[in-house]
DNA sequence: CCCTGATTCGC
DNA sequence: GCGAATCAGG
């Protein structure tokens, strides 16, 4: 595989949005994680404030007390059952899906933004399109934190979005 | 051992 | 310029 315009660009959107190498590597497809970290630096794109750790960036960072939550709330990002359908079409098993009212996930250092719950409607170029609460009811909205202006979710959410299905369910298996 | 990015150096 | 091998670290 060759460095195209197209695919670069894809690696510095994907850069920017704090993905790691080996995640990008697999988006891009035929490279490897050192390819992709090479590419990087000769590019001369920012590098990761320290090496080591999926954290990166935040590991500096204060993070704030996660908020209060119900005794009984699952800590962890849920998956939606295999047999739930919307109209004719049923979910796929590996979707993965945000919990609505939970601002934290206590198993990552990463700081989750509080959803700002946008509807479809109030949706722009620059706020985060992750779906969030149940499509079937009235409680449906968007995550709608800002997110950078190449992509269509924020941070938190690029993370979950662009990580490759095997590295999810090998998480999952791991939790 | 899993993972991370950084660096080197033969190609 | 490219990226595998290697290093240093969480």
């Amino acid at each position: 595989m060759n460095w195209t315009d197209e695919r670069v660009e894809k690696l510095k959107r994907l850069w920017a949005e704090g993905l790691s190498a080996s995640q990008i590597a697999a988006q891009l497809g035929g490279v490897s994680r050192n390819a992709v970290i090479g590419k990087v630096h000769r590019l001369n794109l920012p590098g990761r404030a320290k090496a080591g750790g999926s954290t990166g960036a935040n590991r500096s960072a204060k993070r704030p007390a996660a908020p209060a939550r119900p005794a009984n709330y699952p800590a962890r990002v849920a998956t939606r059952p295999t047999a739930r359908t919307v109209g004719a079409t049923a979910l796929k098993d590996d979707v993965e899906v945000a919990l609505p009212e939970l601002s934290y996930v206590p198993s990552n250092d990463v700081v989750v933004p509080i959803s700002r719950k946008l509807a479809l409607t109030d949706l722009t170029e620059r706020t985060c399109k992750w779906p969030m609460g149940d499509p079937l009811k009235d409680d449906f909205h968007f995550c709608g934190v800002d997110a950078s202006e190449a992509s269509p979710y924020c941070g938190y959410h690029a993370r979950l979005a662009y990580q490759p299905v095997a590295d999810r369910r090998k998480a999952a298996a791991r939790a």
